[in-house]
DNA sequence: TATGAATGAGGTTTCATTCAT
DNA sequence: TATGAATGAAACCTCATTCAT
């Protein structure tokens, strides 16, 4: 065996994570198609990139990702992220964005799917509890509110496609929700932000504290839904 | 012992940092004071770097910033910073603990108050705008949620100094609401964290969009307040 | 001896460049003409890419010049200009051998003229001056002198073929220069280099301060030849 | 035998090239002087470091020649080289700059030195031989030739401050010759590049011939001379 | 035969850390 | 104690070369 090159002495590594995708070289697209065109391999080691990127960039953060780790991961070679990127910071920004379409569909298919602004929340809550609070998307998350600063063009991307359109979502929600009466409070419709602050928070602290203190994200997202709604939940 | 280059550009190793010297605080003032000591000398310049650090880190996170500028902008030598601070990783723990002291006093101070749970949380609201929002207490608050997945042991730190303590600051805050009657929502005890979120949020926000949309932070953390005790605010 | 990545399955590694296809110039013309067959194309292929390898290589240098830029110069693949070259280094030397042919026909042309040995010289002046200065042949006259050191085969090549030939020439016409005595100094047989100088001098000059001062290559080789001649030219 | 890295991007090897100057961490500044000072150290590795450089660069060209070995050469680590200069280009830059300094000096002061023009040439054509030929300063030469085209900013310094200066001595001295009747052909002064370009070639046969067919520089010089001056010479 | 995606050695450059002054 | 020149391990990225299609 090779000896990677991993932590230079010894050093632990604080990070569990190989097990590099073995890049299956016989496994066709999703489809159970023909075999795999050179088109289709290439899409698919572009995948595994994005995801081995995913995994290694929520890990430690933008600068102290190394792409060799990446690469590793992907079962691919060093060069070969090049093949698909421009350089350590495209792929970064790509993995961002390309990741965040799945959680704006998620996210903001929830809000429109049903009648009562109380039913929608709940719905809201409990879609973020199951698709992003400990999954992908939660880093993905952790990983905007980390480097975002750093990155100008990316913040104003997640703004744009994310943070604006999921604000407007509640927005809506909270005039329907103010118009039934249901929600008494009207300034909410300024701040939206106050809706969705639990769930960011909740991100975070999983993030931050989960082992050392785990949150039932479930419950505080509710007992937040009652404060909004003023009334008790039944649940 | 050798352990020549700990991580290289990188983050973790994960235990815990040495203890702070004892800080002397003593001051001279500009005007001719006496004489500075050789321990007063130090005691300034080891403040300096953390000031530095704090400046650096926070623009930048602990990966990408590099010691030569800390040092620069600290005014001393790049050596210097090792007569203080075992190395890069130290020195980080260090601001982060050091700076966390005041603002505990600041944000534990205001709930302190104590007439009404209401004034409090307008209290501590506006302490929060006023010295922790577009402050550099905000940019460590930033800094702990950009980097603390990294650093566990800075993260138990924070918990075990900052967020329990303030919590369960919190929560006698809302048991006093809730036996005055003034906030009827009793499962917010469980979770003080709602109480917190919009002001976390406020600080993200702040650090990514502040540039694009500014938030009325103030305003938002009164409609936050208004929601938690149900009532129109007078102001 | 580890020889680091040169054949990896035990294939034998190719012995040393070829020897250029027989390079048919049958040019299937843009109209209808035979349908070029599959040597012929080869053929055209080979020769785009030498040419494209001249440019790139005359522009750049050796170390500096990228074989993907000369496949896309050339229009065809990367992969391609290995089925007709070895390797990197065979395609510069090729490059420059078969670029030198026509170079020995035409500057070994000239002299061969029979009148006198002044209007020799001039006429190799009007050819040099034509036919190198400020075109692909002056390229690769510099390319040798940029990086023949570096290549000795190329350098001994460069002499046999092109150097010991040419100063052979100018000998017998400085002798006959001599026996007519129209040549004074016979120490100039000794040196036919002399008699070259300025023309490589011009070929260096204009590559390197053509742009800052062009020179009137023309001018200075006859008042070259006037000097060699002992007299005033007429024209 | 272990031949690790053959040349990567690069050319050859033809180049014997090792011996790395220990360092000489005692040796004092050329003068007796005190024990050297830091700033004396600074300098001394500075030199090294361009010492080095010169022969790496003339060796094997800008683009194949690798930091590393010019760090090796020099006797210090990698790192150190970008403590003196800002990376490899300005290395490159500043080498050929510091290093044409004597040379000015050199070949400016042998024209001024004497009384007739004739001597002057010969003094001219004794310094280029002894001075330039076949040593560093003859590899400058051939490295400003070979990469000049490369490094415009480069070339223009060249010609800015050697070849302009040089041309334009050339020119008082053909017109003294001219003025007192030595030197028949006025048109040289037009050209006075004719009466360098045999030490031009001269430096570049050596370079690319030198092995295979040494040439009596010395010899051809003077032989250039007796053609300029229109006589025989005596020695 | 032609392609171009993939490889991976190796190059330049950075920067945490050391240590002689 | 303070300095900052020096170190050298790695990081990013390039590109000659291979090989499955």
């Amino acid at each position: 065996m090779i000896k990677p090159r991993k932590s230079p002495r010894g050093v632990p590594a604080a990070h569990a994570a190989e097990a590099p995708r073995s890049a299956d070289k016989t496994h066709r697209s999703a489809s159970g198609g023909p075999k795999p065109t050179r088109a289709i391999r290439a899409a698919e080691r572009r995948e595994a990139i994005v995801a081995a990127a995913l995994d290694e960039f929520a890990g430690r953060g933008f600068a102290a990702t190394r792409l060799e780790d990446v690469a590793k991961r992907a079962g691919v070679a060093k060069g070969t992220i090049y093949l698909h990127f421009k350089d350590k910071e495209a792929l970064f920004q790509e993995l961002v964005r390309t990741a965040l379409v799945p959680l704006i569909g998620r996210l903001t298919a929830a809000p429109a799917a049903t009648e009562s602004p109380r039913a929608a929340l709940e719905m809201f809550a409990e879609t973020f509890v199951q698709e992003v609070i400990g999954t992908k998307r939660g880093d993905i998350l952790r990983l905007i509110v980390a480097e975002g600063a750093r990155f100008p063009s990316l913040a104003e991307f997640y703004y744009r496609e994310v943070v604006s359109r999921g604000l407007a979502g509640m927005q809506k929600l909270i005039e329907i929700g103010i118009a039934r009466g249901e929600i008494s409070n009207a300034d909410i419709l300024r701040f939206p932000q106050l809706v969705v602050a639990p769930a960011m928070v909740a991100v975070i602290w999983q993030g931050l504290f989960g082992k050392l203190a785990p949150l039932d994200v479930r419950a505080m997202l509710h007992a937040h839904i009652d404060l909004i709604f003023g009334e008790r939940r039944t649940t």
